[in-house]
DNA sequence: GTCGATATTGAACGCCGTTCAAACACTGGA
DNA sequence: TCCAGTGTTTGAACGGCGTTCAATATCGAC
């Protein structure tokens, strides 16, 4: 009952990121966890539910900065609309890059209850894409354009691309873009 | 010194098989998976290179097996190539949601030693595509493609789709190849 | 100061991967 | 037949895990 529990709330997701960050996704245990935010963890189970709910929080803040970061490589609509959307795909790829924890914890953490795994924040993600994609593909394209570069960079995220395919992560999103631009350009 | 080590490997591979298939993933323990075959923790590490050494054994399996399945979704050449592709990927798909258990262990499990985190059996999968595919396309675009149809697959497997795509997948996976394959016919 | 109500604690449970000294089973020679 | 030597098998032990919960500590209201 000391400090308020919003407060402490967010320091233990801070020390959370900041452990997965630092020491990966697998460093992130109730204890480990409950020793860098200065509390027990009992506490940190009347705050959050189980780990999984630890891990759904920071899945939140990751789905968000990730957003972020496409919001921030769309180079706006003065650009044709294949180039628009390459460079949100290497501003995914390169996110997926920099933080391989963030990653896997947002795409492979198994969690206790599968409800919901990726977080409602998807959403502003795939409609960033619809804005930049117009309304002409439906939203079973949308996904499917989203899902396959999805594929791309989370076998390159997760060193799972055969080596002939090492480096080439970035040309491979550009040629399934241009693919699927094409195909909406032909009505898909 | 019992048994020859060649049959309790098998014996111990056959019943991580049948843990896996039938309590999933994280039913795959060093205790429990040496009770199934009747044999204790050590013997289980003497054979076995960890635990990573038993996952891996298994993925090669299983991907000895997704490579046998598409063999036998595949049509053969007598039918356009985009359609044999569709039968692939639809394959793809199958086998992943009959064995989500299977595709865990093999695309989202963290070994250890992260060297060779997909078993080179791959290959045989890539090979097999290539057959389909023609000598057109660039090892990266067939890469590309693979990739691009697994990020589908893998989505759905962990139920990571939004919920716009439920059931969508088959066709999604057609609208990636499809475009893949005009792709491809206009030299990529 | 007293008293509910609420928040916090950390020991305890059963499980995990992994190691390793001791017990065991087997072989060939005396 | 016994024995020494070789290689295999064992399971207790270590530290860590997620999770629970009875006991404790802290609070605001009176």
């Amino acid at each position: 009952m000391r400090k308020p529990h919003k407060e402490l709330r967010a320091e233990i997701l801070a020390e959370a990121g900041r452990l997965v960050e630092g020491e990966g996704a697998r460093a992130l245990s109730a204890r480990r966890l409950a020793a860098a935010a200065g509390c027990s963890v009992g506490t940190l189970y009347n705050l959050f539910d189980h780990l999984d709910g630890v891990v759904r929080s920071l899945n939140r803040e990751t789905m968000q900065r990730l957003a972020a970061s496409l919001n921030g490589a769309d180079p706006g609509d003065a650009v044709p609309r294949a180039e628009r959307l390459e460079a949100l795909g290497r501003a995914y790829l390169a996110y997926g890059l920099a933080h391989p924890a963030r990653w896997e914890l947002l795409f492979r953490y198994r969690l206790e209850t599968p409800a919901e795994a990726v977080p409602e924040e998807l959403g502003a993600l795939l409609a960033l894409l619809r804005r930049v994609a117009g309304p002409g593909p439906s939203d079973e394209a949308l996904i499917a354009l989203w899902a396959a570069v999805h594929g791309i960079v989370e076998l390159a995220v997760a060193r799972r691309l055969p080596d002939a395919a090492e480096g080439a992560e970035g040309r491979m999103i550009a040629l399934v873009i241009d693919a699927g631009v094409r195909g909406i350009a032909e009505g898909a």
